[in-house]
RNA sequence: CGGGGCGUAGCUCAGCCUGGCAGAGCGCUGCGUUUGGGACGCAGAGGCCCGCAGUUCGAAUCUGCGCGCCCCGACCA
């Protein structure tokens, strides 16, 4: 590509709605278009780095023995509806109807097409195993769009999904997809950390998302500075501090006037928050009911209400706290709520750390009170006892219950689930076994988010200049220079001649033709990106050289012009062939050990 | 959906408080000088000042109602 005929410039101030550093440079390199929230269009050279993650995901897949289709992105609402997925995603499903008001969905994922699909054309145990992938565009009406590429409305995703016989097929497939998702974070240059996840909304059991870790991220994980163990905090594990044991002593009240919180409560009384009951409310609307229930959520003082975990100790709800007038309605007194005496309908869920602790610091349910000696069991009785707390940093580690809890945020590029039996139940997908009865295949799916790796690319390989992209999904393999060309015939024919003999040697080139100024030129090629610059001019010409420069490297250096071909080829071999141990090494660093 | 901020040239922004010619820098076009890390001179093009309704002799500016965009939170297969 020449660049005088290139569509797109570069823009030399930074634009305003920019917020991360790597949104900004790829606004301001020429990369992407903001068409409105949380929807972009990609430029000439966005789109080549677009088509460059896809095509190592593609590679990937197919490595990995997944085959490729095409599905549509719209869908009948039916097959939602089938689902019960249209009520459970809602106001993220987009939808529309036709010309003769038929409902449709534009897809936000594809489950139900794929297993609709699987079950239209698999009809016997030896058409399993079967993995299936698509690279589309999604969509999904963000109740907040951000982070420039990160959350946006219109996307692009990698989806697989896998069709086993029993479950031992499901673990070979997952490992299969989970050892394809190591190698391809790792080729496009995107430190990855696998945690434990929830599996949210999709259903099934046991999920593991791969955490781009950094501070604008909008998950938080922790892992163990001892074990193996990582895992999202929506999910995270962890071994509660140790109550301070006593003996059941007799309840007794005490005047706590203005105190509504545990913090206080502790400095006022003198204890240690975890010689507390922390309570919270929420109104929760059950799986495949309408209405909502209050819940009254019970945690230890030292520790937080995690509501996804809540949401699942109650088999899946959608929560929302409480407001005043609920409380009041369900005879609760903010600041001073009681697990004691808690009445129906309101349902009590706690946390096993307030089941553990003996005599505890509650509320009286009347305003200016508490009750100290408060005990499970004997005061009071959860309906259930569950994890429903946060794992924070300094907690102890629940795998090894040596290490200790650090934590970071992240940004979720990939989710690898073991899916089940969710969809082919729900959808009535069976095929026969070699006993010619009926077998419910068993299913996973596993997502990756192109314009996320675009963006934490981004975010990675830039320095105060402009991006450095990997050489794998860099829009050109390299960036001629060319310097005062317009006045020495000689060489710029002969920087044709090299544009030309790149190209015969495979390589992707993008030459910088334009009538600018060298310092323009240069730092236009810094703030693009391209790995491997070579400058070419009426001097090196005379001399009889080209130089080299590597963008995420050192100093340019003087190579020989017959050997410029070879030497940018070797070059580039060499930075394709780091990148494998590159993503290791940086996550190594972030973390202080390899998290396997 | 709550809270906050912002909509003026392609981009970054002044002007608004205190109503009276629509501006700057960058970018863009032409000519000339320049040419190894974002040059300079001269001459230009480019605007429904987000929209609608008010107030006023007069509105980019004041008021109301919308719409859009960004941030925090809620939310997030």
């Amino acid at each position: 590509m020449r660049m005088s005929r290139m569509f797109g410039r570069t823009l030399r101030e930074m634009p305003g709605d920019a917020e991360t550093p790597s949104h900004a440079l790829l606004l301001r390199g020429g990369y992407i278009d903001q068409l409105m929230s949380g929807v972009y269009s990609f430029l000439p050279l966005g789109q080549r780095v677009k088509l460059k993650v896809e095509q190592v995901i593609r590679e990937e897949m197919d490595r990995a023995g997944a085959q490729e289709v095409h599905l549509p992105a719209l869908q009948p609402i039916e097959l939602w509806e089938q689902t019960g997925r249209k009520a459970q995603m809602g106001d993220v499903l987009f939808q529309l109807s036709d010309r003769r008001e038929r409902g449709m969905a534009l897809g936000p994922t594809h489950e139900e097409v794929i297993t609709r699909l699987f079950k239209d054309h698999a009809f016997s145990y030896r058409d399993l195993p079967v993995t299936l992938y698509q690279i589309q565009t999604k969509f999904r009406d963000e109740a907040r769009p951000r982070g420039g590429l990160v959350r946006v409305r219109e996307f692009t995703m990698k989806d697989a999904y896998s069709f086993d016989a029993d479950d031992d097929g499901l673990d070979a497939s997952y490992a299969a997809m989970f050892e394809a998702y190591r190698r391809i974070f790792a080729r496009c240059g995107v430190p990855t950390l696998p945690v434990e996840a929830d599996s949210g909304a999709i259903g099934g059991k046991g999920s593991q998302e791969f955490i781009f870790p950094t501070e604008t991220g909008e998950d938080t994980v922790v892992f163990c500075n001892r074990c193996t163990y990582a895992a999202n905090t929506e999910k995270a594990a962890f071994v509660r501090p140790a109550a301070i044991v006593s003996a059941p002593a007799a309840i007794e009240e005490v005047e706590t006037p203005g105190v509504t919180s545990i913090t206080a409560l502790a400095t006022f009384l003198g204890i240690e928050a975890k010689q507390t009951a922390k309570a919270v409310f929420y109104m929760a609307t059950l799986k495949g009911q309408r209405s909502g229930v209050p819940v009254f959520a019970v945690v230890r003082g030292d520790l937080e209400v995690n509501e996804i975990k809540l949401a699942n100790a109650l088999g899946g709800a959608e929560l929302r706290p409480m407001v005043d007038a609920e409380v009041a309605e369900y005879g609760l007194v903010a600041g001073y709520a009681s697990p004691i005496g808690v009445l129906a309908p309101v349902r009590v869920i706690a946390d096993t750390s307030v089941a553990e602790s003996p005599n505890l610091v509650a509320g009286a349910n009347r305003a200016g009170w508490h009750l100290r000696n408060v005990n499970h069991d004997r005061d009071w009785q959860a309906e259930v006892v569950a994890d429903i707390a946060t794992a924070q940093v300094g907690h102890r580690c629940a795998q090894c219950e040596q290490g200790t809890l650090g934590s970071t945020r992240g940004i979720e590029m990939g989710h690898v689930f073991r899916l089940q039996y969710v969809y082919t139940t729900s959808m009535d997908v069976s095929v026969q076994d070699a006993q010619g009865t009926q077998l419910k295949p068993t299913m996973g799916c596993y997502g990756i988010g192109v314009e996320r790796i675009i963006a934490a690319a981004a975010e990675v390989h830039r320095d105060d200049a402009g991006l450095a992209w990997p050489a794998s999904i860099a829009p050109y393999d390299v960036h001629m220079v060319g310097i005062g060309l317009d006045r020495d015939e000689a060489a710029r024919a002969d920087a044709d001649a090299l544009y030309d003999a790149l190209h015969e040697a495979g390589l992707e080139v993008i030459f910088d033709d334009r009538d600018e100024r060298p310092g323009v030129k240069f730092n236009d090629a810094d703030l693009i990106g391209v790995p491997l610059r070579l400058t070419v001019s009426s001097r090196n010409h005379a001399a009889g050289i080209v130089e080299l420069k590597v963008r995420d490297g050192g100093e340019a250096s003087s190579v020989a012009r017959a050997e410029a071909v070879a030497a940018v080829v070797a070059h580039r071999q060499t930075l394709l062939d780091s990148l494998t141990t590159e993503a290791a090494e940086i996550a190594a660093r972030q973390f202080g050990s390899d998290q396997g």
